[in-house]
DNA sequence: CGCTTTGGTAAGTCATTGCTAACCGTAAGT
DNA sequence: ACTTACGGTTAGCAATGACTTACCAAAGCG
């Protein structure tokens, strides 16, 4: 019935369209930033400022190499982020479920 | 490796966490605005604003019930959700797995 | 018909934020 | 040591957005 994770960071990084697109294409394999921004319509600075969000959020981790910072996606976030979703759902489910059971019960008192 | 689902309005709809409150409470079943707005730090208005946008997003749907609107969470976009973190999961998965097998076949080539 | 309850809408304010340009530091190559 | 490549940081700006107050519309009740 709670969800106090980090998850409110999660989603609020994730609220971004630039800062999504670089975690599908993070989802591809890790990066360096330069050849995250080629694939952006934003300067690199922006990409810069994004990454430092998703980084703060979890979602990411840089590996220096030489000059190169190669980010990669980081697997226990997206796994909080489903668990969020699961736990989302399981809770509608079981509120459906157990409307609908009362509805039964009633219907089951008329009859 | 694509995600060009309308996940970008629910994203952005889930990236306030007054919304995100209002989904969670609505996760519990369905609710009117007062009732809503009366488990929240902020006013009715703002209330009602939050639930056009997650209206939109197609996150929820209202019934009007006398002057009240009985407002329900939409298994569809919860669905869409989990589909989308699990599209990130598996890309990230596989991305990872491929570069593991890389490395092996590189020591092995070593080898 | 008023009166109350419920809730959507409009206008305005204030904080947040995503972006660019400019700058600086650092690692490698010549 | 000079230069190039890569990337984090800052300052400043324009736009977005979350919120409140005030107002309006509709449905039920005396």
């Amino acid at each position: 019935m709670t969800y106090q994770s980090d998850i409110s960071g999660l989603m609020a990084a994730l609220g971004d369209p630039t800062r999504r697109a670089i975690v599908e294409h993070l989802a591809g394999g890790a990066s360096p930033v330069g050849e995250i921004a080629a694939t952006l319509p934003v300067s690199r600075p922006a990409v810069s400022q994004h990454l430092k969000v998703l980084s703060d959020a979890g979602l990411v981790t840089a590996k220096p190499d030489g000059t190169r910072r190669i980010y990669t996606l980081r697997p226990d976030a997206i796994a909080d982020l489903r668990a969020w979703c699961d736990g989302l759902w399981e809770d509608a489910l079981q509120a459906f479920t157990a409307k609908a059971l009362h509805v039964a019960t009633i219907e089951k008192d008329v009859k």
